[in-house]
DNA sequence: CTGAAAGCGCTTACAG
DNA sequence: CTGAAAGCGCTTACAG
C-alpha cells in the first residue's frame, strides 16, 4: 500500500535527470534522449508517480474543469445533458463540476466565482433567470449557453431546432385528426417558448386552425396546474403538445383523473424525448430533442476554444425530430 | 468590465499591508488590528479581488472538492443523491466533481486517481463492480461508500435499513391481502439484495407464505425482464415487491400489456421513493428510502472528516417508511 | 499584531 | 537535448 505520494523530485533523482526533464517526458513537451526517456519511464513506475493537477493549474491557469450550472438536476432533460457533458469531458482529459443553482441567482454567481477562482476553463449554463446577464459580467472565463438568444458576452449558444419542433408536434397532431389542438406553452422569456409557439402557430395556420395555447413551466407541478386550466378553458380539446416530456406525464394524469381516455379522446405529443418517454405507460409520443449531442457539443466548445480563435457568439441549432408513439394515433 | 484579476499582493500594496495580512484577514486565521482590517477590506472591494482557489489548494493540500462516483447519473436514485451532495457541498464551501463510472472499473480508477491529483478532499462512491477494493487500494482520500459493507478501507458506509424495507414491503402486501408474493431481488453479490431479501423472507414464514423471488438488476431494462419471467413462473403471483421505482415501472408496464389489472389482478410495491414514484400514473406504492439524508450524511462525513478522528469504518444505517399510494390497496 | 521569506509541486523561458 | 532558476498565487511558521 502506498502511502507517501512521490513528487516529480523523486522521480528525478531517481532516474539521474532534473525535474524539467521528467515533465518534458511526462507532457511530451520537447524532445528528450532515449535512454532518458527510458529512465525516467522506469523512474515514474517504480515509485507510482502521479503529476498533482492543482500545481500544474497553478501554473497553467487551467484546471481543466467545466462547470455545468443549472436550475436543478432533478430535472431529468438537464441530467441526460450533464451525462453528455461529463462523457464527453473524461474523454477530454476534463471533469465536470455540477452546480446546481435551484433557481437562485445569488447560489449563480457564487458559482461563476468559484469555477473562476478554480481556473476552471469554461462554464455551460442553463438558466432561466434574467439576471444572467449581470451575474456574467466580468466573468472572464467562456461561457456556452444552452437555450438563450446570442449575445456578444457569450462564446457560444446551443440549443435544438425549437421552431422546428413546435411544428412538427402540430403537424402530426393534425395528421392524426385532431383539430382542436392546444399548446402547453413555455414563458414567453424563454426564447425556446416563442420559438416552438411560432412553429405551432405556422402549422396551425396553414391548415386554418386556431392557435390555442395556455402557459406552463417545464416540470411536473405546472404540468398539472397547466392540464387543469387546459380541461377548464378548452372542453373540446382533442390533442395537447406538451411543454416537456414531465409535463406530458403531468397531462396524463389529469387525463386519466377526468376520464379521458389516450390517445382516443384526447391525444399527448411531449417534448424533449427524454429515456424516461418511452418507459412510460402509454409510451409517449414526442418531439425528440438530441439532447446528447447537445451537450458533447456544448463540451465540445469549451475544450477545443483556444484552436478556433472567434470574437463573437457563434450560435448553434440542432435539428429535431418526432418520435410517434402510443399516446398518438390517426383517428 | 473587470479583465485584469487583482492579485493579493495587490490588495496589499492598496491597503499598505503585507499579502500576509491580507490573508489572515481574508481567512480569519490571526487578529490584525481593526484599522489594517478596515483598509484590507476596502481594497478588496476596490481591486474586487478573489483569492485564487487553486494556489490555496496548492498549500494546504485541500481543493475542497469532493468527487462523486456512480455507475450512471441517469439513474435517477443517484441524481437525487447527487442532489442532495451537491447542495450540503455547496453550503459548506466545497463543491461536487460528477463522476460517471459507467460501470467501467477503468473508469473507475482514472476518476479515482483524478481526484488524487486535485486534491480532492473525499470520494462518495457507488459502484457495483466486485474491484472496487483494488481500484481503491493504494488511494488515499477517505472513501465513504454506499450500500456496501463496512471495510477497514473506506472511512464510512452510508446505506438505509434494506432489512426493514422487505420487510414492510412484505407486511404490506400481506395486509393487503396478497397470498403469492414475488420479491424482485437484485443480484445476490449486493449486500443491500441480500438484506431485502431477509426482510422479506422473515415477513413471509412469520404468515406462512412461502418468499418467491425471481433475481433482476436495478435498471428499467432488466425490470422489463424480469418482470415478464414472473408471470411466466408465477402465474397466480398477486404482489410484487420491485426492486426498484424504475423496475416498478416496467413491472407495470408488463403487467398492463398482458392485460392485469393494478392493483386489482397483481400489486406493486415500488422501491426507493423516487420524486417519480408519486409522478406515475398509477402513483406508485413504495418503500422510501431517506434519499436527501443518505446524500447530505456521505458529503458531511467528507466535510468533518478531521473534526471527528477515526481509525477504523463507521457504518450508518439510515430508516426506511412505506408511502401506501395506488398500486396497492385492502382486497 | 505584522512582515519577509519559504514553500506548496509543478512548467517553462533561458542559457548552454 | 538538458538543467538551474524563476514563477504560478496563495498560506504560514518564524522572528520581532
Amino acid at each position: 500500500m502506498v502511502i507517501n505520494l512521490a513528487h516529480i523530485s523523486d522521480v528525478a533523482k531517481l532516474a539521474g535527470v532534473s525535474s524539467a526533464t521528467v515533465s518534458r517526458v511526462i507532457n511530451g513537451t520537447a524532445k528528450v534522449s532515449e535512454e532518458k526517456v527510458r529512465r525516467v519511464l522506469k523512474a515514474i513506475e517504480e515509485t507510482n508517480f502521479k503529476p498533482n493537477e492543482i500545481a500544474r493549474s497553478l501554473y497553467k491557469k487551467s484546471s481543466r474543469i467545466i462547470g455545468f450550472i443549472v436550475p436543478s438536476i432533478l430535472n431529468i432533460f438537464m441530467s441526460e445533458i450533464g451525462y453528455a457533458i461529463e462523457d464527453e469531458a473524461f474523454q477530454n482529459g476534463y471533469k465536470m463540476i455540477l452546480c446546481n443553482s435551484d433557481e437562485n441567482s445569488e447560489k449563480e454567481s457564487a458559482y461563476i466565482n468559484m469555477l473562476t477562482s478554480m481556473n476552471a476553463d469554461g462554464i455551460i449554463i442553463t438558466a432561466n433567470n434574467e439576471n444572467l446577464e449581470k451575474e456574467i459580467h466580468g466573468c472572464t472565463l467562456p461561457i456556452v449557453v444552452l437555450d438563450k438568444d446570442a449575445n456578444s458576452r457569450y462564446m457560444a449558444t446551443v440549443q435544438s431546432d425549437n421552431y422546428m419542433g413546435g411544428k412538427i408536434a402540430a403537424q402530426h397532431l393534425i395528421e392524426c385528426g385532431c383539430r382542436n389542438i392546444v399548446l402547453m406553452k413555455g414563458p414567453d422569456k424563454y426564447l425556446s417558448s416563442r420559438q416552438r409557439f411560432c412553429g405551432y402557430s405556422d402549422a396551425c395556420k396553414k391548415h386554418n386552425i386556431e392557435p390555442l395555447f395556455i402557459e406552463s413551466l417545464y416540470g411536473f407541478k405546472d404540468g398539472i396546474e397547466c392540464s387543469n386550466k387546459i380541461l377548464k378553458h378548452f372542453p373540446n380539446v382533442d390533442g395537447i403538445i406538451a411543454s416537456s416530456d414531465m409535463s406530458a406525464i403531468s397531462l396524463y394524469k389529469v387525463l386519466t383523473e377526468h376520464g379521458k381516455n389516450v390517445p382516443d379522446d384526447i391525444m399527448i405529443v411531449g417534448y424533449d424525448g427524454l429515456q424516461l418517454s418511452k418507459i412510460m405507460t402509454p409510451e409517449i409520443t414526442t418531439v425528440v430533442q438530441p439532447i446528447e449531442e447537445i451537450g458533447r457539443l456544448a463540451a465540445r466548445l469549451i475544450i477545443n476554444r483556444n484552436k478556433c480563435k472567434m470574437a463573437e457568439c457563434k450560435e448553434y441549432v440542432l435539428p429535431v425530430s418526432l418520435k410517434i408513439r402510443q399516446t398518438t394515433k390517426l383517428k
